[in-house]
Formats: C-alpha cells, sequence, structure tokens
RNA sequence: GGGCGGUUAGCUCAGUUGGUUAGAGCACUAGCUCGACAAGCUAGGGGUCACAGGUUCGAGUCCCGUACCGCCCACCA
C-alpha cells in the first residue's frame, strides 16, 4: 500500500483536498473561550481595487503561520478577514475604465449608476481576493468577513464621528487643499507625490501704479504658474533685505569653516552669487521694500486690478527676484501670507479645473490652457521680462495621477492635538521594546519603525477627512439654515444619538447624527440637507480593529477579543494606518487596539520597484500557485522575511504549452495575454479579463527563490515517504520508546538533541517575528540532519532485528515534530503526511488537544525537552562526521568507483576508538567504506591516503588505486596551506594577546594550535612516505 | 534639506553579546540511476566582507568619515 505515495508531492491535490477539509470540519472557527487565552489578528483589509500580489502574499503568510502556531499552542486563535472600500482608489479604477471602455464621466452616469457600478466591482475582487486567501491556505474565520462599508462598519464609523463631533474635536472650515481636478475631490497630503516635469519659469512685470521719478517702473516676479496671477492678491518684498542676505551669509560662513574640501567649492559659489546679487539688487530690494511701506500698488496685468506692495518675509531676497506674487487661494505658502496679512482669497478655479468667473477673458479656460493664453497676452502686452526652462517638481495626484491644484474648499478636519499626543504616549519607545513584553504600550517590531511613527505623529496636523467622492461612507452630518434651537432641542427631544452646533461663518446649523435616519423633514417645518462628501477611506480603516469586533456594541467578542495581539504590515501605512488605528482604540474604547506591531519588508520586482496594483508590475500569488504550489510559495515567502525592508523576488512567464521561460519586462507585464515566442501558441497571463483572454491557457509565474521552497517541499515528502514505507505493523506509542533512553543509540540521541534545540529556535523565532530564521532552523534540521545523517544512519538498523524498534520510534517521532514544527509554514503538505502517518500509527502520542487521526492543525505544538539537548553527544556525533567526510573525501579525490569498497582505518585515543566502533556499519553503508581498525596503532598500509584532523588521522588504504603524482601534489597543498595557518596562530600567541584576552580564548587558541601542529607533522609524514614509495 | 535602510562568493541573501580557517541556496566543476527523493546523492572550486581611518590582544561585527544604491518625509515663487 505505502508503494503507491509517488515519488512527487502533488501540491494541487492537498490543497484542493484540505482546504475543504478544514473548512468543513471548522477549523477556523473561533467565539470566545474562558478556558484558553485569545490570540487575535485582524487582516489588513486589501483595497477592491485589484487583485493580490506578492506582497499581500506575503503580508497574509506571515499572519497566517503567527496564527496557525498559536492555535496549536492552545490559544483561542481569532484571525479577522476582511476587505476594504478604498474610496478614492475604487472610484478612480471604475472612473478610469468607465471612461476608456465608454468615453463618459461619472457626471454622465449619476450618482446611482456609479456606486453601482462600484459595487459590481467590489463583489467581483472581493470574491477573488477572499479565493486568494483561501488559496494560500490562510487560516480566517470566513464567517466574520467584513467589508469597511458594510452595515456594521457603517455603524462604528457614524458613532466614531460623532463622538468626535460632540468633543468638538471635527470641524469644518475653509482650507486649501490639494485639488485633483480629474477625479474632483480634495486629496490628503500623504495622497500626493511629487514628479518631476518639464516646465518653465516666466518672470512677469507688474507695473507700479503712478511711479515717482528714481522709482522702478515694474516689479517683476518669477513663477512656474502664470495662470495663477489672475487670483493675486499681493506682490511681497522682504522688509529687511539687507539684513536677511547678511544672516544667510553668516550661516554660509560657518558652514564654509566646518565643510570638507569637497564641499567648499559649492558653497563658495553659493556665497559669490550671494555676493553679486547684493551689487546688484540689494538697493532695488530696499526700495521696493520701502515703497512697500509706503503702502504703493501695482497694477495686476491682464485685469483691471490694483493689488498692495508689501511687505512679507515669505519673500526671499536671495530667490528669484526677491520679490514675490501672492496668490493665497491657490498656493500653501501664499495661502499663509494671506492669512498673516488679512489678504482677500480670490479663487479662479471651478471643482473641474477650468477657471471660473475670477478668471476674466480666460473664463471656461482650463489652467492649461489659460496658461499659454496669459503668457502670449503678456508677451504682446510687453510685460514678459523672460522666460527660463526648467524641470520643476510638481504635485500629482497618486490616485488619477493628474496634477494636483492647490484649491480652497470648504472641507471637515479632525483636530488632532491631543489625539495625536495620547497615540504618541501609547507606544513603547524604540530602545524598550521587546518581543511578549507584557506592557500597556505598543511594540512596534523592528523598533527602527518607531521614530518614523513618532515623528509624523508629532506633527499634529489636523486631519483633513472629507473626500468629494460618492463612495464611501457619507459624512453624518445635515445642514439646516434657518431654526431655533429651541426648534432643534424639540425635534430631537428624546434623542441621544442627535446633536448639533451652530455655524457661524455660514450661518447655519451643524445637526450630527448617530443613526443614519435623519429624514428630510426631521426638523418640523425646516429642510435639512446632508452633506454630500464622504469619509476619508483611513476613517474607517482606523476602526477596524473594533468594527470587526462589533464595537460600538460591547458585544462578548469585543470584550475577548479586543485589544488584539499583533498587527502586521508593511511599512508604508504606518502613519496613514497602524497610527490612526492607534488613535481610533485609544479614543473610542480607551485601550490600544493591538500590543504589538511587526512590520514586514516590502517586495520588489526584478527592476527593485515596489508592487503596486497601479503600475501593473503586481504578480498574482496563485500564478505562483499554479507552478509550485501554496506550501513552497509561503515558505519562499517566510525565507525571504528577514529585518531588511526590502526584499527582491524576481520572476518571468512560463508558456503553458512548451514550457519556455519568457522574461517578464515592464512592457508585457500589463498585458492580459500574449503569444510564446518559441512555440507562437498564445496564452493568458494573472490579469485576462475578456471572455477570448480568459480562455487561453493560464502562463505560471517562475522565480529561481520558489524552486528552492519547492524542493524542499519535495525533499520533505520523499523523507515521509521513506518513514511510511519502512514502518512495520505495530499498534504501540512510539513516544514511549523515545521515554525509555536506555535503548537509545548515539544518533537517536544525537538527533533528539537536535530536535529539542530546533524546537526552541523555532519557538522563539515565531514569537519574535524571525520568519527567515525559523525557515532556514527547520530547512537545515529537516534537510541535513534528519535526512542526510539520520534516515540514512536508519536504513541499517531498519534490516536489524534487534535495533529495528528504536530507530522506528525515533525516526517517527521525529519526523512528527517536523511536521508539527513545519505546519505553520506549509499547512497543506504537512497535512497530507500527518493523516498519511495517521493511518499507518494512529496511536502516536503527544497529543493533549486532539487524537491523532484528527488534522495536524489542531494538533499540539511541539515543546523543547530540555533534557534531550546534550552538547557532548553533539560533539561526539561532530567526531563521527568527520571521518566519515574525509572518507567520502578520500574516496571522491581519487575518483573511487562507487562500488568499490575500501579499507580505512583512524588513527586516535581510546575514547575516540570507542565512539568510533559501533559506527563501522555506517561507515559501510554510507562511504562504502570497510573500518579496517581505529586506535593508537593502526597499522598504514604501503600504498595511503592519510587525512589529519583534530586529534586524529584518517587513513585510507589505496593500494591499487593511487595516483602517487596526484597523491604528492595534494599533500604539498595541504601542508603549505597547514604550515601558514600555524604560522599566523603562533605570531598570534606570542603577542599581548596572552595577557589580554580572556584565559578560556587564549586555551583554546593553543588547543587549536596544537591540533594545526599535530596535522601539519602528520601529514609531512604522509609525505615522505608517498615518496619513498614513489622512490620504490 | 531631515530621517531610515543597504553595500559579504558570478547571482539572491544569512552572519546573534567582537573570539578557531566567514556560511547557505542557485549557478559552476567532477563523479553517481546505491530501493525515500535527479525537484536527488557525494565531493570540489569560488570571498583583501564597498572604501579610508580609529578603538581593541583580536573587527564582517563597535566608533568616525567617504562613495554608491534604495526608501520615507519636508521644501523648492
Amino acid at each position: 500500500m505505502a508503494t503507491e505515495i509517488p515519488k512527487q508531492y502533488d501540491p494541487a491535490a492537498a490543497q484542493s483536498k484540505w482546504a475543504v477539509y478544514w473548512d468543513e470540519q471548522g477549523v477556523f472557527a473561533s467565539s470566545p473561550n474562558a478556558n484558553k487565552k485569545p490570540y487575535t489578528i485582524v487582516i489588513p483589509p486589501p483595497n477592491v481595487t485589484g487583485a493580490l500580489h506578492l506582497g499581500h502574499a506575503l503580508d497574509d503568510t506571515l499572519q497566517d503561520i503567527l496564527i496557525r502556531h498559536k492555535r496549536m499552542a492552545g490559544f483561542e486563535t481569532l484571525w479577522v478577514p476582511g476587505v476594504d472600500h478604498a474610496g478614492i482608489a475604487t472610484q478612480a479604477v471604475v472612473e478610469r475604465r468607465l471612461f476608456e471602455e465608454e468615453k463618459k464621466t461619472r457626471h454622465d452616469i449619476g450618482r446611482d449608476a456609479l456606486v453601482k457600478r462600484i459595487w459590481d466591482w467590489k463583489e467581483q475582487y472581493q470574491e477573488r481576493i477572499i479565493r486568494q486567501l483561501k488559496n494560500i491556505g490562510c487560516s480566517c474565520d470566513w464567517s466574520r468577513t467584513r467589508f469597511t462599508l458594510d452595515p456594521q462598519c457603517a455603524k462604528a464609523v457614524r458613532h466614531f464621528f460623532y463622538k468626535l463631533f460632540a468633543e468638538n474635536l471635527v470641524y469644518r472650515g475653509k482650507r486649501l487643499v490639494n485639488w485633483d481636478t480629474f477625479l474632483q475631490t480634495a486629496v490628503s497630503d500623504d495622497e500626493v507625490f511629487h514628479a518631476a516635469v518639464q516646465g518653465s519659469f516666466w518672470y512677469i512685470k507688474y507695473p507700479v501704479v503712478n511711479p515717482k521719478p528714481n522709482e522702478p517702473t515694474h516689479v517683476i516676479v518669477a513663477t512656474t504658474r502664470p495662470e495663477t496671477m489672475l487670483g493675486d492678491t499681493a506682490v511681497a518684498v522682504h522688509p529687511e533685505p539687507r539684513k536677511a542676505l547678511d544672516n544667510i551669509e553668516k550661516e554660509l560662513f560657518a558652514e564654509l569653516e566646518k565643510a570638507s574640501p569637497k564641499d567648499r567649492d559649492g558653497i563658495e559659489l553659493e556665497l559669490n552669487a550671494l555676493r553679486q546679487r547684493r551689487t546688484e539688487m540689494l538697493p532695488q530690494l530696499e526700495q521696493l521694500a520701502a515703497m512697500a511701506r509706503d503702502r504703493r500698488t501695482l497694477s495686476l496685468p491682464l485685469t483691471s486690478r490694483e493689488i498692495p506692495l508689501l511687505c512679507d518675509e515669505w519673500a526671499k531676497p536671495e530667490k528669484g527676484t526677491g520679490c514675490v506674487k501672492i496668490t493665497p487661494a491657490h498656493d500653501p505658502n501664499d495661502y499663509e501670507v494671506g492669512l498673516r496679512q488679512k489678504l482677500e482669497m480670490i479663487n479662479i478655479m471651478n471643482k473641474d479645473g477650468t477657471l471660473n468667473d475670477n478668471g476674466g477673458a480666460y473664463t471656461g479656460l482650463t489652467m492649461q490652457a489659460a496658461r499659454k493664453r496669459i503668457v502670449d497676452d503678456l508677451d504682446t502686452a510687453g510685460l514678459l521680462a523672460k522666460v527660463e526652462e526648467r524641470e520643476i517638481e510638481l504635485a500629482h495626484s497618486d490616485r488619477s495621477k493628474t496634477a494636483i491644484e492647490p484649491f480652497l474648499n470648504d472641507q471637515w478636519f479632525v483636530r488632532m492635538t491631543q489625539l495625536a499626543q495620547n497615540a504618541i504616549d501609547a507606544v513603547n519607545p524604540a530602545a524598550a521594546a521587546q518581543p511578549g513584553e507584557k506592557t500597556d504600550k505598543i511594540n512596534i517590531f523592528p523598533p527602527r519603525y518607531t521614530k518614523g511613527y513618532v515623528d509624523w505623529l508629532s506633527e499634529k496636523r489636523d486631519w483633513p477627512i472629507g473626500r468629494q467622492l460618492w463612495w464611501g461612507h457619507r459624512i453624518p452630518i445635515w445642514y439646516c439654515k434657518d431654526a431655533s434651537e429651541a426648534e432643534l432641542k424639540t425635534a430631537f427631544a428624546n434623542r441621544t444619538d442627535v446633536t448639533w452646533r451652530w455655524d457661524d461663518e455660514q450661518q447655519q446649523w451643524w445637526i450630527c447624527s448617530e443613526e443614519d435616519d435623519l429624514a428630510a423633514d426631521a426638523v418640523k417645518g425646516h429642510k435639512i440637507v446632508q452633506e454630500e462628501d464622504v469619509l476619508d477611506t483611513w476613517f474607517s480603516s482606523a476602526l477596524w480593529p473594533l468594527s470587526t469586533l462589533g464595537w460600538p456594541n460591547e458585544t462578548p467578542d469585543l470584550q475577548y477579543y479586543y485589544p488584539t495581539s499583533v498587527l502586521v504590515t508593511s511599512r508604508d501605512i504606518i502613519t496613514l494606518w497602524v497610527a490612526r488605528m492607534v488613535i481610533a482604540g485609544l479614543f473610542n474604547k480607551g485601550v490600544k487596539p493591538f500590543s504589538e506591531v511587526f512590520i514586514h519588508p516590502k517586495i520588489l520586482d526584478k527592476y527593485g520597484e515596489g508592487m503596486s496594483k497601479s503600475k501593473g508590475n503586481g504578480v498574482d500569488p496563485l500564478s505562483v500557485v499554479l507552478k509550485y504550489g501554496a506550501d513552497a510559495l509561503r515558505f519562499s515567502l517566510a525565507f525571504l522575511t528577514t529585518e531588511n525592508q526590502d526584499v527582491r523576488l524576481p520572476v518571468d512567464f512560463e508558456c503553458p504549452h512548451c514550457q519556455a521561460v519568457i522574461e517578464l519586462t515592464k512592457k508585457n507585464r500589463t498585458l492580459p495575454s500574449m503569444e510564446c515566442p518559441k512555440c507562437k501558441k498564445k496564452f493568458r497571463t494573472q490579469l485576462a479579463e475578456k471572455p477570448d483572454d480568459k480562455a487561453l491557457p493560464e502562463a505560471a509565474v517562475v522565480g529561481e527563490r520558489f524552486e528552492v521552497a519547492r524542493n524542499f517541499c519535495n525533499k520533505l515528502w520523499n523523507a515521509s515517504r521513506f518513514v511510511l514505507m519502512s514502518l512495520g505493523e505495530t499498534d504501540e506509542q512510539y513516544d514511549d520508546g523515545i521515554r525509555d533512553t536506555s535503548t537509545l543509540l548515539l544518533e537517536d540521541k544525537w538527533i533528539l538533541s537536535r530536535l529539542a534545540t530546533v524546537t526552541q529556535q523555532v519557538t522563539d523565532g515565531i514569537n519574535s517575528y524571525r520568519f527567515s530564521e525559523v525557515a532556514r532552523a527547520i530547512y537545515d534540521f529537516a534537510w541535513d540532519d534528519y535526512c542526510s545523517f539520520y534516515v540514512e544512519m536508519v536504513k541499517y538498523r531498519l534490516g536489524n532485528a534487534e535495533l529495528r524498534t528504536t530507530a522506528e520510534r525515533v525516526l517517527l517521532f521525529v519526523l512528527d515534530n517536523i511536521l508539527r514544527l513545519l505546519h505553520p509554514i506549509t499547512p497543506f503538505l504537512t497535512e497530507e503526511v500527518w493523516h498519511r502517518l495517521g493511518e499507518v500509527r494512529p496511536k502516536r502520542g503527544l497529543r493533549e488537544q486532539v487524537a491523532a487521526s484528527e488534522c495536524i492543525a489542531l494538533a499540539a505544538w511541539p515543546i523543547a525537552d530540555k533534557n534531550a539537548v546534550d552538547v557532548e553527544i553533539e560533539q561526539r556525533f561532530a567526531v563521527f562526521q568527520q571521518v566519515l567526510r574525509a572518507v567520502r573525501e578520500i574516496r571522491a579525490s581519487r575518483n573511487v568507483p562507487p562500488k568499490t569498497d575500501i579499507n580505512f582505518a583512524v588513527k586516535c585515543d581510546d575514547v575516540t576508538k570507542k565512539l568510533l566502533e559501533p559506527m563501522s556499519p555506517y561507515f559501510r553503508s554510507m562511504a562504502g567504506a570497510n573500518a579496517a581498525g581505529f586506535g593508537q596503532d593502526v597499522a598504514v598500509p604501503t600504498l595511503a591516503s592519510m587525512l589529519p584532523l583534530d586529534g586524529m588521522e584518517v587513513i585510507v588504504d589505496l593500494s591499487g588505486l593511487i595516483d602517487v603524482d596526484a597523491e604528492r601534489n595534494k599533500k604539498e597543498k595541504e601542508i603549505a596551506k597547514l604550515a601558514e595557518l600555524v604560522k599566523a596562530k603562533e605570531s598570534k600567541l606570542t603577542g599581548s594577546f596572552i595577557e589580554k584576552a580572556p584565559a578560556s580564548v587564549v586555551e583554546a587558541e593553543r588547543k587549536s594550535l596544537e591540533s594545526l601542529k599535530e596535522q601539519l607533522s602528520v601529514s609531512r609524514v604522509a609525505l615522505e612516505q608517498l615518496i619513498n614509495t614513489g622512490n620504490c
């Protein structure tokens, strides 16, 4: 029966089988259990903008490793799955698609139709995302799947907003916002990126009104955005340009003193420019400052407006012309100046990016078109002094990729001063962070990420929470113009879930309701109108640990599972998301939302770029699963997770027809289908959406790093196959045999000692998020110790009736433990083998929680047996390994045919002799070498190869096999190397090393020198013997 | 401009509090179809640990500086 086990692990079969099994058995379902400690993770909800890529797969694999480990370790584990509506991002992709496919904008189809399309999109991608998670083996409690826009989350959102409003922590005000003219919404600073574009620097002349004699007739300002001049309400000059220049010069001198010779030239250049500016421009700037104090005005070109020339320190005399135009409604810095100088703020733009009525002759043009016309008109009027070509860093919307226009708009904000401070106080300083530490504070790992979190919060910038979108949580505010407070009181008499505040600026009531049920006639005789804007996506994400557990209701879930145990995510949303969850958790519940935060590396593609949906370089984890299986994918990802900030994971396509590897390039990575250059047949990629493409066979994604893991899975599969085929029939509890140490041989004790060490390493490693170390430790143990040594040695014992029973027990015991240690990383493979073992040995012990016939996902996590750790045993075993390696090396280097047995002896002391003698059968079975003898006075054959080791000499009889010249050559090289080492060590041991280094280190070095010397003399004797042999 | 990473074998990366002759996988070379596994087995070659200085008996590891690569934040009329 056992021989039916295939030679290769079949991941697809195991995946479909066990995914269904776990689901049917309710293995991942969780509910509050007073007898167990909770261990909770909420998934960072992926955006429904698109499918998951390998970056998500890493995030989710790590969480699953933690969850599966804790589940086995006896915790009541809950992993809450879900997806995020991702307001702007999702609306943007749907809008973009609408435009590409139907050339329509959202205004063409209207709010309801657009929202319906987005819901369709959401359903499609949520389904796909959940399928991806399931297929890579995530052990979430699927019955609890949440969506940030579902009724429960909506309730939490309204409650949060209400609480903030009631405590006067939200306000509405005119603010300069980043306006996305494509999406027609404000976006936060965090949703803006800067990119260099080719632009120009225009110098424009503003005529002075009624210039006096000796006064300049024009003031020249430089700008990259001439069209905004229509909104200018002043031109500023520095009040004390001389003093300002003096200060800068002073600073430069100070810098020059400290500067390295290399930097000096640059500073000198700056100084020169400054001096030149002083002579050429300072007199005029001082004159202008004087004019400004004199309240002189300028005539704003192309308009009939007069604007003041004024003094403000924002005008830097060292930059541009030293004068700067002030456009408060369209520039963040000018806005500040405008507030300071109480300037009029003239908004010249409509929400769609065209000029409004304030644009005069240019009304209706886009900002772009207006720029051209304005420059032309200025030129015609002789008011364009000069134009410089130059590269400008321009703000772009992260969502629509279009240029941002600073825009004055009404906006809702959350006051951050106190909230941010609380969130700062909630984290442990980086230096104090220890995994698993019992503390009220949050620990961030790796600790270096703590700084960014604290720094960002320290700015305490108010959070703009409104978005002019249709996809999201509508702000629960209703406006009422003309009711009296008494009327409001009457209308909401018995309601504790409605509150209001008077908006002085707009002369209206703000009515905030916690329940989404305010009718238009809720206030008798008055119309109330709900705010059109929706909330920033992060507003609902901030509540994720709360809303997924039932908040604002004090549910049993919330009481049991909150705060969650750890949050696992990547570094780019530490501020946007992690910080805001902390804020929301503390504010709403008074308790941090999670105890630890683990930040894992980002996955980069072969070009070193982070994977993202918008770039199109995201690789579908299922394309990897298709080729290598989910276990291999997961193992690779765990293996990659070092403390580094990024990991590179290059992949290519594999043609499903001819298996040719097709390089994945920036060009073809966005294609839904392509043709194989080799076999000329077509195939689809993960991006296929149209029926034609979907009908094609799918290309898998291949990468070297996955092969390593796939090979490992297969290795373990085959080791298990060997064990399954070797086990005899018995009904015993194999672990009883382990506890009876009297029958254990050296190799048994050795592998049990190693197992105990590795068990501890793996347990500690998972608890402290050192995933790479964990994967490496099991990999090395399973492959090198278990397969290469233990299994090989056991082969001999299985054929020996007396030695068989213990060997079988240990063999099985260790495999059983490897499987359990590995289960969090490779769940399908281990579950498959576990059940097969269950058929042969249903009564395996060590199962506190479940019977052997049940699944490994619920089996007990191995506990390291400290008593089994035996350093001396490991050292003794290492001697055996050394000798075996030496014999093999001699065999290999002398090209002894594999079927030819050789004879060997080891010259050694009595202790070693006693150790090696029982190992004779293994030298035979593992190296084809017959032991001729061990001990002080073994006979040395006339033709022998001798290899000196630490305190021993391995002698292989090569009569009839040896090439004397080659042997001599080898020996000479060896002697030279040894002599060099001896020399180095001798000189080390004559220096002050002896006095200053700790005695134990010195002693170790002495011993090492002795050993080297001995090896050297052995080699010299061997060489001499060779020469003699060669001569006769 | 501020902050944070990185630089170790041809490639991708490990390297705990400084301590014998710096490791792994892939690739490469030679030999193996020996009953778990060719996705494998055995052996081998390959590194002045980016550069320069310092601390130390001793530095890949600690300190200072330089160069290059990358990320984040802020700003640039």
